[in-house]
DNA sequence: TTTGACTCTCACCTTAGGGGAGGTCACATA
DNA sequence: TATGTGACCTCCCCTAAGGTGAGAGTCAAA
């Protein structure tokens, strides 16, 4: 019994004391060891045995805290042999991605909860606005999913890098148009758009050969505010698309006047960031959806 | 084209055109349909396909959302038919739940963090004390882990009702020894106790006749203290656990001399709750994790 | 009637192990 | 030395919530 511990050489513990040591479970270890995430100091060649050395201790009570953290085994296997620095920043990293969705969920649990309690939140509601014909310069791209967000950074950098002119109000922020389904197999295209002042157009637009000029008639946009958070994959976008469709049945507009057919055709996507970003004054993050839409005959314009 | 809107009473759907709708994949609504949990209105005999009506549209919208949610699905089958009211409450139950777990996830990645970047940070440090002889009340069970937490509650209710005397200080709040261990297969038993002033002990002994009156020597215990929330199947235990084996291997304790050995015998868990419940003057919410250990003759006492 | 889109079932894959069957190994006791 | 007992081995099946693909049948329009 004392013999275990005595002398330093013979660090080699079995299967079953190495698990009570660093709480991982014998079925755990043995699927560590087949993954090769974790592999016994020896496996006597004989009976198959497996032995852990006492320094394997530090590995596996990494692994157990960073299974607690729901940290994919395949991960954790790159990580093993990393930089303790390394290994803590891709945490963090982890940590902040975790927090987004939960943040997510949090939103769309909020609203759930006030639906079912009948309370009339105002969360995903219609409203409708004109928006008068405005200059845009613009750039069209086909993106998958992953890539969508960060089409939208990327337009936002160009914009802080250009200086555009301000415009006043939510008018004058930028925004994107979907012109096809970006779910999975279809990858667009995208169109991101920044409003400038039409006075400015022809000036602008040399200044900037890489993105379209265009100018957009004046329509009517039915819309819905999002709460927070622009991130690509978010129920949220289901939830306000819902929101248009049951809005513009309730209203008689046939699906072939509004533009979510088909599916995601023509959809705006709104976004003001903060000040620096957009080049207007909206103090806060702001994020809408909307449709352009025709009156039905039966709406007195 | 038009047909398919155009008289309620066919408001039958294909699954196709149904995932569209829901936003629930073909293979999944399948799944719903097998499982119990969505079946199509109709299913044709002869061709075995699938026909829903748009009246299933908002259950269908709701198994979405609550999947967002990450409910299971026999969960959802349950509360299909329920009231809004009831739905939306175990929505928020479930919610808390998440939220618990996510919060002890939290302070355990920022250990982890800590603990990679080298700082020395000052959680799970292992710190001696001296307890003096003391009265007890004491209630002792088989408990396994999913009722663990529930006995402690159950405890703080006698406690609570009966108006047990106040002890100053640390010493005088509540605390559990684990005489065995409650790890999945083993239930314990488990104790929790009370000090209580001798003088008052055979008083108190007749009128809490379901109590036992013990009285436990002086002794040591090195103990650390765990970060907030004190929840069964919590990381942090493990982690204190090392914590205390770690320290009495470098002072040279042998584990025969602590109260680690053999696994959890004999380990203490301090709990202290707000005013009302413990009767003693501590604000907050404490908790830590003590083993009563012998010094070793090497260490002057 | 043909074509193309849609749908069916069946079977296998995913993650991170848990549970158990049947067989082997190591150690302690009679 | 025999034997019991517990620890350990491999192999197989199971979980939840679908995703992926094969091969075959069905629906609707041209």
């Amino acid at each position: 019994m004392a013999n275990e511990v005595e002398d330093s050489p013979s660090t080699e513990v079995s299967i079953g004391e190495f698990s009570r040591r660093s709480h991982l479970s014998v079925k755990a270890l043995r699927l560590y060891d087949e993954l090769g995430v974790l592999a016994p100091a020896r496996v006597d060649t004989a009976s198959g045995y497996r032995y852990y050395d006492q320094s394997q201790l530090p590995d596996a009570r990494l692994i157990a805290i960073l299974r607690q953290l729901d940290f994919p085994l395949a991960a954790i296997k790159e990580l093993l042999g990393s930089d303790p620095l390394v290994i803590a920043r891709r945490v963090k990293e982890h940590w902040r991605e975790v927090e987004v969705a939960r943040v997510a969920q949090n939103s769309l649990a909020e609203y759930l909860i006030n639906q079912l309690s009948g309370k009339e939140s105002a969360m995903y509601e219609v409203a409708t606005r004109e928006v008068p014909e405005r200059t845009l310069l613009c750039l069209k791209r086909n993106v998958d999913p992953e890539n969508l967000w960060a089409f939208g950074k990327e337009f936002i950098a160009i914009l802080r890098e250009r200086h555009l002119p301000k415009m006043p109000g939510r008018e004058g922020g930028m925004f994107s148009i979907y012109w096809g389904l970006v779910t999975g197999d279809s990858d667009g295209p995208v169109e991101w758009c920044k409003p400038i002042p039409p006075e400015d157009a022809e000036a602008l637009a040399s200044q900037n050969p890489d993105l379209a000029l265009r100018v957009e008639p004046a329509h009517s946009e039915a819309y819905v505010v999002l709460p927070s958070d622009p991130d690509s994959s978010s129920p949220q976008w289901q939830l306000a698309m819902d929101a248009l469709q049951n809005w513009a049945t309730a209203q008689g507009i046939d699906d072939d006047e509004l533009a979510i057919q088909p599916a995601d055709l023509g959809l705006r996507f709104t976004y003001f960031a903060a000040e620096p970003i957009t080049g207007n004054n909206v103090p806060d993050d702001y994020s809408d959806f909307a449709a352009p839409f025709a009156y039905p005959d039966s709406m007195s314009r």
